[in-house]
DNA sequence: TCTGGGGTCCTAGGACCC
DNA sequence: TCTGGGGTCCTAGGACCC
C-alpha cells in the first residue's frame, strides 16, 4: 500500500500559520515578481479567482473583496516544507518526497482497514500539530489511486483527513465519481481527446481496451489506465537525483538592458545552481545561459540568447560554474541591437554523483587544491548564512531584483523575524 | 507598467554503425 | 515496378507534473 500526504492549499497554509487572522479568510499568493495568482485558499477560490490569473488584472477585484495579498516566500515554504517531510520520515523507512507539498509514503507490510485508518489519521494530526499545516491522507495500492483517494480526503470532512481505497467496491465508486481531467497523469490534451472519445470519469477510461489505450497514449497513458485498475506501474523512488537543474527568474518593469547588470543577474543564479548541485553531492557536465525579451511585447524588438558550454571535466566548483556562465553571456551578447531582456537563466545538465566523475588525463586543473578552497567556502557559507563568501561578479546591490511588495516574514530561518508572543 | 519557476518522461526522426 | 535488417545515439518537441 501507498500513503499520499498533501498539503492543502501548501503556501496560503504556510502563511495562515503565523496569521492566524488569516484564516477564514480568502488569502491569494504570487508568484515571483507579484506577476500572477499560484495559490488560493478555499474562501478565495470561492470568489471565483483561479490559479494563474495575472495580478494586475485582477488586483481592484482582490482590493474590493478583502483579499489578503502575499509574495511568495519561498524561504518559509521550503523551511516549512522540510519540517514536513522530517516529521513524514518517522512513518516509513521508504519517503518518496514528491514535491514541495506531496509526499508518498510506502506502507508495504502495514495491515488492513482497521490498522490503516488510525494510522493515516495519525500522520495528519502528528503533521498538523507539529507544524500547523493541515494535510490530506489518501490510501491505496498504487500511487495513482492514492492521489484519487487524497482529493477525497481533502473534499469531504467526513473522512477526518484521511480516505482509503482498499477493495474493488470503493475502487469503483470514487473512480465513477471522478472526472478523468483530474487523474494524476492525465493532462489538457489527454482529456480533450479522451472526452471525444466518450471517457468522462476516471472508471469510463478503465473500460476501455488495453490495446487501444496503449496506441493512443502511449506508454505513460497505459500505465495510469493500470494503476487506476489497481496494478502498480510506478514505484516509490525514494532518492530522486536532479538530471537537469535550472535557476531562472524574469526581471520587473522593462527587464534589463545592460550586460553588466545581466552578467550580475547571471552569476547569482549560477551560484544558486551550484548550491543545489553540491547539496546532492553532484557535479555537472554542461551547462546553459539564457535570456530573452518579453514574449508579451510586440512594440519592442525580439530576441533569445542562449549559450551551451561543455566542461571538459565535470564539476561541482562555484568558481568554474559562475565563471563560465558569465563568460558564456558574454560571448552570446549582442553588440548590433538595443533589447530589453526580460528573463534569464542557467541550466545545468549531464548531472552525475561528484564521486564518480570521469576525470581526463590532460586535465591540468589541480582538483585536490580546487577541492579545498570549496569545501571551505562551503562550511564558512553554511555557518555565516549562504552568500558570506562569494564571487566579486554577483555584485552587491541586486539591481536585477525581484518585485516583492507583499512579502511576509522569514519567521522560521531568520532570528529578527522570529514571531513575539505578547 | 505589469503575464512564474521548476521538473520528468516519451517519441519520432535523422545520422550514423555493421 | 520491386531498394535488407539490425542496431545506437542525439535532438526537438510534446505531454505531463507541482
Amino acid at each position: 500500500m501507498f500513503a499520499l500526504v498533501d498539503c492543502n492549499n501548501f503556501y496560503v497554509s504556510c502563511e495562515r500559520v503565523f496569521a492566524p487572522d488569516l484564516r477564514n479568510r480568502p488569502v491569494v499568493v504570487l508568484s515571483n515578481n507579484d506577476g500572477c495568482i499560484v495559490a488560493l485558499s478555499q474562501e478565495a477560490k470561492a470568489l471565483g479567482l483561479k490559479r494563474g490569473d495575472v495580478f494586475f488584472q485582477v488586483r481592484r477585484q482582490l482590493e474590493a473583496s478583502g483579499v489578503a495579498v502575499f509574495s511568495s516566500n519561498y524561504t518559509l515554504y521550503g523551511d516549512m516544507s522540510h519540517r514536513v517531510m522530517m516529521l513524514l520520515g518517522e512513518f516509513t523507512p521508504r519517503l518518496d518526497i514528491y514535491s514541495i507539498d506531496e509526499a508518498f509514503l510506502d506502507l508495504s507490510g502495514m495491515g488492513g482497514y482497521e490498522e490503516l485508518k488510525p494510522y493515516g489519521e495519525n500522520i495528519a494530526r502528528t503533521v498538523r500539530r507539529g507544524t500547523g499545516i493541515p494535510v490530506s491522507v489518501g490510501i491505496a495500492g498504487t500511487k495513482t489511486l492514492a492521489k484519487i483517494a487524497s482529493k477525497f480526503a481533502k473534499k469531504y470532512k467526513a473522512y477526518n483527513a484521511c480516505c482509503i481505497i482498499d477493495t474493488e467496491q470503493k475502487r469503483e465508486k470514487a473512480l465513477r465519481l471522478f472526472p478523468i481531467a483530474d487523474v494524476w497523469g492525465i493532462g489538457r490534451r489527454h482529456s480533450a481527446r479522451l472526452l471525444s472519445a466518450g471517457v468522462k470519469t476516471a472508471w469510463d477510461f478503465t473500460q476501455k481496451p488495453a490495446a487501444w489505450v496503449r496506441r493512443e497514449f502511449h506508454v505513460t497513458g497505459f500505465r495510469t489506465w493500470a494503476e487506476l485498475r489497481g496494478e502498480s506501474c510506478i514505484s516509490i523512488d525514494e532518492l530522486p537525483q536532479n538530471k537537469t537543474l535550472c535557476t531562472s527568474r524574469s526581471f520587473p518593469a522593462e527587464g534589463i538592458e545592460t550586460l553588466a547588470v545581466l552578467e550580475e543577474a547571471v552569476a547569482n543564479f549560477a551560484a544558486e545552481c551550484h548550491r543545489r548541485l553540491t547539496r546532492q553531492g553532484a557535479a555537472c557536465q554542461t551547462l546553459t545561459v539564457f535570456a530573452h525579451t518579453s514574449y508579451y511585447r510586440t512594440d519592442q524588438p525580439r530576441d533569445f540568447l542562449q549559450t551551451t558550454v561543455q566542461f571538459p571535466v565535470a564539476t561541482a566548483s562555484l568558481a568554474e560554474i559562475v565563471s563560465t556562465a558569465v563568460r558564456a553571456l558574454r560571448q552570446s551578447w549582442r553588440t548590433d541591437g538595443h533589447f530589453f531582456y526580460k528573463k534569464a537563466g542557467v541550466i545545468l545538465s549531464d548531472i552525475c554523483p561528484a564521486d564518480e566523475v570521469q576525470l581526463s588525463l590532460f586535465d591540468p586543473t589541480n582538483r585536490r587544491k580546487q577541492r579545498a578552497i570549496e569545501k571551505a567556502i562551503a562550511t564558512i557559507n553554511a555557518r555565516c548564512g549562504q552568500g558570506s563568501i562569494r564571487m566579486a561578479v554577483q555584485g552587491q546591490d541586486k539591481r536585477w531584483k525581484l518585485k516583492t511588495e507583499h512579502l511576509s516574514r522569514r519567521y522560521t530561518t531568520n532570528i529578527n523575524d522570529i514571531i513575539r508572543v505578547k
